[in-house]
DNA sequence: ATCGTTAGCTCAACTTACTTGAGCTATCAA
DNA sequence: TTGATAGCTCAAGTAAGTTGAGCTAACGAT
C-alpha cells in the first residue's frame, strides 16, 4: 500500500547509488544472468559505474559470479547472478482464523511454510499473530537472520472505512493509522502491507508467468474475487489503496445483471456446490470435482463464463495490460477450465495481431498464493528502483 | 503515449539535477508561492541545493521572486513562484476534417487558440497539418520562438491494430513506428502524443479541478466517450498506450445490457436528438437545447444517468481516485446535470466519510478541452520529475 | 599460425552536484 | 534590549558517476 500523499523526493548522491544498485539487481533479475557491459548499455551508466556497484552487491552477498561467456569476440564476459540466498523476505497472510507464512529468498524460491491457527479479531491480535509467525519465519534462517530483508503483509481490504462492507472474513478497521505505519512502528522494521490480490499480482511477477511484464492484470481468487493490476512495474494501489475491488463489477449472466463476486468467487462455487454443512472445500477437493466432471462444478464453470469474459474485456479496455492472469485458490484444472472457455471480446484494445503474451493466462494457485505474493512485495521492492517514495529502507 | 518498454534508468549527476529541478518545479507549481527552505524540506533536499537549483531556475526565467512574507520568526522567506512566460506550450488536436491549437503558458493559462480546415486522412497529411498548426503559433511568439518548450500532440486512438475498429473519426492506423517518435524524428523536437482523454486529464491537472491531485479518473465527451486516469501523478496508458477505452463497457440501460458510449457520448446524444441532417450540433447549441428544457436532450440526459453511473462505479472499485472528473466536448449545463443525477453507489470503496474531493466533479468543458490538454501534458511533463523514462529532453 | 580488430573490464584522474557547518541577518518574544 | 529562531549564503568537503588510457582475451581474416 502506498503512501497518501506518494511524494517524490530530490535525489542525491546516496539516494542515486540505492537507486542505481536497485537498476541494476533488476536487471540481473530480468536477464537471469549478465555481464556488466550489457547492463550499462540498458541502464545509461557507465561500465565503470556499474562496476563499482557489483562489487558492492557482491560484497553484500546479493549477487554471485555466474561463469564466463566467450560467444562474441573480445574478453569473456563475467556474468553475474542474484545469489538466492543473498536475502529472505518473510510473507504473512492474516486471515480471522488463521496466519499463514512462507519465507522466499532473492530469486523467489519458496524456503519455507507455516500454518498457525490463531484468532486474530482484533488490531493487537494482528500484531501477535505476525509476532508469532516471524517468530517461526527467523527460527528457520538458523544461518543469519539478519539476512531476513523485510516483511509483507497480507491483509483483507479494502482498507479505511468504506462502503465495501465488512463480509464474514473482514478484519478489524484501521481507521486511524494505516496498518503499514502502525506494524512498521511496532514491529521496528519495514513492512508492507498490501491486500491478497496485489500480493498474489507482485508473487507472478517476482517468480511466475508475469517474470518481466511491466503491466498485466491478476485477477485472484481468494473468498471473493480480487483484482491486482501492476502498471509500468508498479502496483495500481489507487489514491486510498484500494484500488482492484473488482467483485461489485455488474456483469451480465443469464440475461440479467449480477454482481462479478456473486458468481465468479469461491464463496459461489462453495454455495453452488450446495454445500449444507459449509465446509470450507479446498483446493484438492475441488480438483477432485473438477476430474469427476462433478455436475453442480461443471453447472457453476457453465454460469460463470459470461460474467468472467465481461470482466476480462472490462479489465482489457480499461488497463490494456500484456495479459490478464488468473489465479488463486482454484486448482489448475479449474482454472484452466475457465480461461479455455472466456469469450474474448473481438471488440478489444488487446485484440491485436502481435502479441508475445496469451490475453489470458494462469497463475499460481492454491491456497498459499497471496501469502507467497506477501514475501514477494519484499523481494520485488527490494529489486525496484525508486528515487521516490522511500518510506523506509529496506 | 509511454514508450513501449518503460524503462527505468540509472542516476547520475546529471540526470539528478534534472530531476531535482523539477522536484523544485512541481513544489512551486503546487505551492503557488513558496520559500526555499520550505522547498527543501518537502524535497528531502537540503537548503543549499535547493537554493543552487533557484538560482537556475531564475536565470532560465522558469520562475520569478514573488517578494518576501514574514509570517514566522526569523529572516523573512523570500518566496518563489513559476514564471508564466517562463516557456510556453504548444497544443494540436487532430482530426481528421481539422486541427485545433492551443499556446499555454507555464502556469497553463491559454495565450493562444487557432483552428485550420484541413484534410488529415494521411500520415503525411497528419504531419503537414501539425506543421502549419506549428508555425501559426510560434508566429504568436513574437518574442522568442525558442521559449516554446515542446508539442503535444492528441491524435484519436487507440494506437495500433486493435479489435477497437475504425468509427468515421479515426485516423490512418500507425502500426509499424510510434506516431511519438516519428513526429519527433520529423520534427525535430520534443513531441508527447496522447490520445483526447488523457490530454484533458492532464490538462485539468495543470490549470482545472485536478490541481494538486494524484490520483483522479476524467470521463470525457468527445465523439464517444473517453476515459483518462492519473495514477500517482501519472497517466495510466496501459502497456500499449491504450487504455481508457471505458466506450466498450458493458452497462445496463432501460432493462438491458449496452456499450456505455451507444448511450453516454456526443454521438449518442446527437443520434438523440434526432438529428437528420447530422449537422455537427456544437457545445453552445447544446447548452440552449438544456435552457429551454428540450424534451429530446431531456430524455437523453434521464436514460444516460444509469450506464453513466454504473460506469462511475466501476471507475470508483477499479481505480479508487481521489475523485472523478466529467468534461469535455459537452457544455457546463449539461455535464453539471449528469453530476447531480448520478447516483452513487453505497457499495464503493470511494464511499468514505473523510473527503477532500467530491466523488464526481466537473472540468473543463468545450470543443478545446482536449486541445489545451495536449499543451498541458508538455507543461505537465516539463514540471514532472523522473529519473526514468526520459524519452527525449523536453 | 599470426595479427589486427573487437569487446569487456580496470585504473586513475576528473567532474558534478549535493551536504555540512559556520556565519550573517531579520524578525519575534521575553 | 536581548536571546532565540529561522532563512539564507559561503566555502570546504564528500559521494558517486564519467572519462580516457590501458590491459587482456577471443574471434576472424590473411
Amino acid at each position: 500500500m502506498v503512501a497518501l500523499s506518494d511524494v517524490v523526493i530530490g535525489a542525491n548522491a546516496g539516494r542515486s547509488r540505492g537507486h542505481n544498485r536497485q537498476v541494476v539487481l533488476g536487471r540481473i533479475r530480468n536477464a537471469t544472468r549478465i555481464g556488466r557491459a550489457e547492463i550499462a548499455r540498458a541502464s545509461g551508466l557507465s561500465t565503470q559505474a556499474v562496476s563499482n556497484i557489483i562489487a558492492d552487491l557482491l560484497n553484500d552477498g546479493l549477487i554471485v559470479e555466474q561463469g564466463h561467456r566467450a560467444a562474441t569476440r573480445g574478453v569473456p564476459v563475467v556474468q553475474y547472478s542474484l545469489n538466492p540466498d543473498g536475502g529472505y523476505a518473510a510473507g504473512i497472510e492474516i486471515r480471522p482464523d488463521a496466519v499463514f507464512g512462507a519465507l522466499l529468498d532473492l530469486c523467489g524460491a519458496s524456503i519455507a511454510q507455516e500454518r498457525l491457527q490463531v484468532s486474530t479479531t482484533s488490531r493487537q491480535g494482528v500484531l501477535r499473530a505476525i509476532q508469532q509467525m516471524q517468530a517461526k519465519m527467523t527460527e528457520r534462517l538458523d544461518c543469519d537472520p539478519k539476512r531476513l530483508i523485510g516483511l509483507g503483509v497480507v491483509m483483507p481490504g479494502p482498507f479505511g472505512r468504506t462502503g465495501i462492507k465488512g463480509c464474514a472474513s473482514e478484519l478489524p478497521i484501521w481507521d486511524d493509522t494505516s496498518p503499514e505505519e502502525w506494524l512498521s512502528g511496532k514491529l521496528d522494521r519495514a513492512v508492507l502491507v498490501e491486500n491478497d490480490a496485489n500480493a498474489a499480482a507482485i508473487g507472478e511477477r517476482v517468480s511466475g508467468v508475469a517474470q518481466g511484464l511491466n503491466s498485466y492484470a491478476f485477477l485472484y481468487f481468494g473468498s471473493g474475487l480480487g483484482l491486482g493490476v501492476v502498471h509500468n512495474g508498479r502496483l495500481m494501489t489507487g489514491a486510498f489503496g484500494n484500488a482492484g475491488e473488482i467483485g461489485t463489477l455488474q456483469v451480465p449472466c443469464d440475461g440479467q445483471l449480477i454482481m462479478l463476486e456473486d458468481v465468479v468467487s469461491r464463496r459461489a462455487l462453495v454455495d453452488a456446490l450446495g454445500n449444507a454443512e459449509s465446509m470450507p472445500v479446498d483446493v484438492e477437493h475441488l480438483s477432485q470435482l473438477y476430474e469427476a466432471r462433478d455436475p453442480l462444478l461443471m453447472a457453476w464453470l457453465n454460469r460463470a463464463i459470461a460474467p468472467l469474459s465481461a470482466a476480462v474485456s472490462t479489465l482489457e479496455n480499461l488497463f490494456d495490460p500484456q495479459t490478464i492472469i488468473l489465479g488463486g485458490a482454484m486448482p489448475d484444472n479449474v482454472l484452466d477450465h475457465l480461461i479455455g472457455s472466456v469469450r474474448l471480446a473481438k471488440r478489444s484494445v488487446s485484440n491485436r495481431q502481435i502479441r508475445n503474451e496469451p490475453r489470458l493466462k494462469r497463475g499460481a494457485s492454491g491456497r498459499m498464493t497471496a501469502t507467497l505474493g506477501a514475501a514477494a512485495l519484499v523481494v520485488n521492492h527490494a529489486l525496484t528502483p525508486k528515487i521516490a517514495p522511500q518510506s523506509k529502507e529496506i
